[in-house]
DNA sequence: CTTTGAGCATAAGCGTCCCTTGGACCCGGA
DNA sequence: TCCGGGTCCAAGGGACGCTTATGCTCAAAG
């Protein structure tokens, strides 16, 4: 079937006989017998369908469909061990690009500090970075715009998420659970309480953040009793915390983006029944194997383990 | 030992499945089962060091090292189909050169037949023509410089020659017989006799012709029992014949010769015991197998046959 | 002239690779 | 729920390729 077809392998050969005038001399340049050398000059002969070596006792020549061969095999040759170069420097770190996708609050923390230490480890590699939140990054990453997308999940109540965007099918890295605490005035009633059960809130009007946060809240007001009153709503957390120090209202928030931003006029408060929120790397199952990935995917566990 | 190589087969297939988007489509389209193609490709991500795929269900997608690798498979699956494509034309008669070195009184007959009916029968190829008397038109072949020489012996007394450049080890297809005839000046007492002796000649000045032949008649007439006086010797058959015209002498020659020479002023003898020569195509036995070489000795014998 | 070394071809043996067959699993659509 | 397309896995068999061993030729050296 796919046979009689020239392969990379005779041109090395053919290569090797031109290159020294002898099958000897080629099968110790190419660490192989000489009747090796013979057989594969022999197979070549046939599948080209004329005498490509002119045995002349003393030396041996090319005739014109063997220089014909050479030509070319200098050409083919090069370009794949260009290709084999190229895939090795991918596979050893030299080169590769990621595309890394992540929410804002995981890419304000975790993520600089994952690309700065690929980025010393491996100069090589290129890791770039775009924002967006659950939803979306897992749909780029099904539709190939990305190669590892940041996320979170809400363990208890995964009910509707997972129905929507379930990742069951791919590779979850955790990288930490995150604490979600309570942002109130400097002057709340409740700003020296230290912890908090959210039913104690249940008259506040809430500040909420991303769509799937808010979501999340709401979810787990209504398990405490209540339906939150949500007077505002931005995925702009700097914005969350002025508007609750500017008494407008509490929030939820995970500790995570509270590294990053200064809590200026308002508390934190630690909830009663701890709500966490698991931060995990998302990518392919083949694309977990390829090195820039899984040393980005090690880079991003290591960050978050501080 | 040579293994973990990148074969041309590999190239392929993954060509195939980059376009087809499948492995059994990829199968399909190479004229094979659907596990071959998935084997395949397993063996080249092995070689390769990293995935070069992403199977996602639907859709089979390439990663960063696929694409390197199909984008260098382009050129190097077209180099090697121009290669193959090359080495087909030299094969199946629509390329090739072949040098062909004969003597001045074959290539002036033969040849130029020969010649015409190979650029009618096979347009592509391109045979070329030098000429050189035998001795030196072995080397040439044994060289390297021409692929068939047209060469003469005299096979009654080779044991000179072969000693200095026998050709044993050539291929040697026989083309024709040629009979030696001596040529008197039409004046002469035994122009006509019709056939002659040597021996009726041994008193007359002789007129010789190349080296080779001028030996060959020294060792005929020794054979007879006389030394021949020679006292013009030329390779140019015309002046040989206007020597004998003019009756400076008498000369011997291959009646090939005399095809293409009007024989103004001189008859024609035959000799006695018959001596002849041997016209032969010589190539090196690889030579001989290359489809242009074969064509010309073909055309070479049948041109010969009348 | 004989000898010796180098080089190529061939044959036999054997390991390996590769392709095929058959079956299982998974998924999306009727 | 069934069915069809697609992939992977396992097993079998056939072909390929390399190696060892042997014979041959040729050229240079003794």
């Amino acid at each position: 079937m796919l046979k009689d077809m020239i392969e990379a392998r005779h041109l090395r050969v053919l290569r090797a006989v031109a290159a020294t005038g002898s099958f000897s001399a080629a099968a110790r340049e190419l660490g192989c017998t000489q009747p090796a050398v013979s057989q594969q000059m022999k197979a070549l002969e046939g599948a080209a369908g004329t005498p490509l070596l002119i045995r002349t006792g003393r030396e041996m020549r090319l005739t014109e469909a063997g220089e014909a061969l050479v030509r070319h095999a200098a050409g083919i040759l090069a370009g794949l061990t260009a290709a084999e170069e190229e895939v090795a420097a991918i596979a050893g770190l030299r080169a590769g690009r990621v595309r890394l996708v992540s929410f804002p609050s995981g890419s304000s923390t975790l993520v600089p500090t994952a690309l700065a230490g690929m980025r010393a480890a491996h100069p090589g590699t290129r890791v770039s970075l775009v924002e967006a939140e659950p939803p979306r990054s897992v749909e780029m990453l099904r539709a190939g715009d990305c190669e590892i997308a940041v996320a979170f999940r809400y363990p208890q109540a995964d009910d509707a998420a997972e129905a929507g965007g379930g990742w069951e099918d791919l590779v979850a890295r955790p990288l930490l659970s995150d604490r979600l605490v309570v942002v109130v005035p400097r002057e709340h009633r409740l700003a020296g309480a230290g912890t908090v059960g959210m039913a104690e809130l249940a008259e506040e009007p809430w500040i909420a953040g991303c769509p799937r946060c808010r979501r999340h809240l709401v979810e787990v007001c209504e398990s405490e009793g209540f339906t939150p009153r949500i007077d505002f709503a931005t995925d702009d957390y700097p914005a969350v915390i002025g508007l609750v120090a500017a008494g407008l209202g509490v929030a939820v928030l995970p500790e995570l983006a509270l590294e990053s931003v200064r809590a200026k006029g308002a508390v934190t408060l630690e909830v009663k029944p701890a709500v966490r929120r698991e931060v995990v790397a998302l990518t392919l199952p083949d694309l977990a194997r390829v090195p820039a990935v899984a040393a980005t995917l090690d880079r991003l566990e290591s960050a978050a383990r501080r």
